[in-house]
DNA sequence: GCTGGCACTCGGACCGGGGGAGTGCCAAAA
DNA sequence: TTTTGGCACTCCCCCGGTCCGAGTGCCAGC
């Protein structure tokens, strides 16, 4: 167990490296903190800390900066959650209220949290299985094709092309379509499976229900599809102020960026509520080995639909970027419920 | 006028500096090309081309770099437009025809284009006003609310929601989507705004009418919105290729690259129709000042939809790139043909 | 107009020597 | 037992000098 004292000195250091980018020695800290105690009895402090993991040398005779198992317990223990400023959560309203629909909502949020947190920013769309179904609509675009449009709550529109086995009269289509809005409309997308599944039997056609029977393996395709879970991303010109080693950092990072399915899996791995920060190596993908992610999940009730965050180096100011995430979250989470 | 020799050194000089990314010197020069001549010779000429204008030196007793006006001399005169591998050509039937809607096309296209050719790519959404109309959906969300969902014969598909000033009736909502069905479907969005002008006063009800002019307004208003003109851009990562003093000049492209309305202006420029190819300092945006973009129209009839191209230093591989671009474009036009 | 020769220039790589920030250890003080 | 001041030591980083080589411009001769 670390004693008080030496957490503080934890902290400075995290603090202290954030701020310079330099390895922090035992005279400057006692310089730039009142620990109340000489750079001696820092430097053995040190020599704890280091021994424990928290903290290391880049070579002999420097200074030391915070490994991963550092900074977590600097999360987990040391640092706060920093509330935004007035003049910031005034920045939020104003650049959000502008909205017009759910592709604006999210290019906003994406540029205001780059900007904010002056790091990578992913923004999720409302997932499709926790949102509730506003409307499903069937389209005759040719005698055996038909396309399907699905609308849900958060105004979130998905559509699909289906190939059908038989021509479908207009006269059985609108039956469908009928009965396909009586059963799901204002439900979650995880129940309709289940509310549906008996709907091909109730066809008299033979051809009618092979026919339902494709469009609701499409639409239930449609509804577990992972690729169709979608994101945004942007501020990825904030890499630039990465480090002075950066050529080799950046690379694998703009890769693992440009992998939705990469960034779908980290958002996918963080909590379902409350504010997720993962280190480091933490990290599953060895191309983010290097950089923290910060993520919370926002929506219009009080139930996540969806998650955002921010990617950034390790060394970066986790007070603040944990209150700006959170800040932006919330403020999404209003505009969808008023929507 | 410049000689035929002094051309030939011209393009000596691009093609090794894009091979090596250093500054290439005369004696270089004749050894790894069969110009004939001594390095003294050389000399003379590259003096001349720097005097003109084409080449020049990082500092004195350098090797000569090509200028922008030397490389656009090269693309205009020197190089032909390098056809594509036998395997690369089967590589983009492969990569290409998996494709299964036109998010997945577009997608697809961004990755191939941007493994192709080591660089940047970006691909335009199949713009609105330049597609046929498929069909015209109006559905009821509330009584006095609609949704427009617009289909083009290119697979795209805007949605919209309509805050209508009074309600409307189910019967009446038919009648209205019939009548604009009969009216647009297969024609072009260009031509929309004529044919449909006089509907509202087809209208019997005054209040219906007003909800007419509403849905028409807002109909129009998509059809011609800029900011609809979305674009999909990948390989970022290969900018880390960019070169060794890359810090200072990836950021500004980052940044361009994130905002479309630069991409879509870039784009907008290009000619209509054949392959455009803007080098450096004459793409507007300064921060592409040491860039080049080659970007080429594509569309499924003889006609072009849209446009994409790839982002790259101006040190790149002209033949090679152009060709890439070009058998990119002409597939997925035909792609789209047959969808 | 081309060529070979020659003197010159300059950037980049390669030392070697301070200077400084930082460390570890130890003995003395609290 | 913990803290402190002192001290010797270790490296990194910066700086200046040297050397080397690729490249250039110029010129006289073919």
């Amino acid at each position: 167990m670390l004693s008080e004292r030496r957490l503080e000195v934890l902290r400075a250091i995290v603090q202290d490296y954030v701020g310079t980018e330099e390895p922090v020695g035992s005279k400057a800290l006692t310089e730039r903190h009142k620990l109340g105690v000489s750079p001696a009895t820092v430097r053995n402090d040190m020599a704890v800390l280091e021994e424990e993991g928290y903290i290391a040398q880049p070579h002999t005779s420097a200074g030391r900066i915070p490994t991963d198992k550092g900074y977590r317990l600097f999360v987990d223990r040391l640092a706060g959650v920093k509330p935004l400023s007035t003049p910031e959560r005034r920045a939020i309203h104003n650049f959000l209220d502008g909205a017009v629909d759910l592709d604006d909502v999210v290019g906003r949020t994406v540029r205001l949290l780059a900007q904010l947190t002056r790091q990578v920013a992913v923004v999720q769309y409302p997932s499709l299985t926790r949102s509730t179904v506003r409307h499903v609509e069937l389209l005759a675009l040719a005698p055996a094709r038909l396309m399907l449009v699905l609308i849900t709550d958060t105004g979130r529109v998905e559509q699909r092309v289906i190939d059908c086995p038989a021509p479908f009269g207009e006269t059985s289509l609108a039956d469908l379509r009928a009965r396909l809005n009586s059963r799901v409309v204002g439900r979650r997308f995880a129940d309709v499976p289940q509310l549906v599944q008996d709907l091909p039997e109730s066809f008299e056609e033979l051809e009618d229900r092979a026919t339902v029977s494709t469009v609701l393996a499409t639409l239930l395709e449609t509804l577990v599809e992972e690729h169709e879970e979608r994101l945004m991303i942007g501020g990825t010109a904030n890499l630039t102020r990465f480090g002075h080693d950066f050529p080799l950092m950046i690379r694998p990072v703009l890769e693992a960026l440009e992998e939705q399915v990469v960034l779908l899996k980290l958002l996918g791995e963080a909590k379902e509520s409350g504010m997720t920060v993962r280190i480091g190596h933490e990290n599953a993908h060895e191309g983010l080995s290097s950089t923290s992610v910060v993520s919370v999940g926002y929506g219009s009730g009080g139930e996540a639909v969806a998650k955002l965050g921010v990617v950034g180096p390790t060394r970066m100011d986790y007070p603040g970027t944990m209150g700006a995430v959170r800040a932006v979250a919330r403020y999404v989470g209003q505009i969808l419920a008023e929507s």
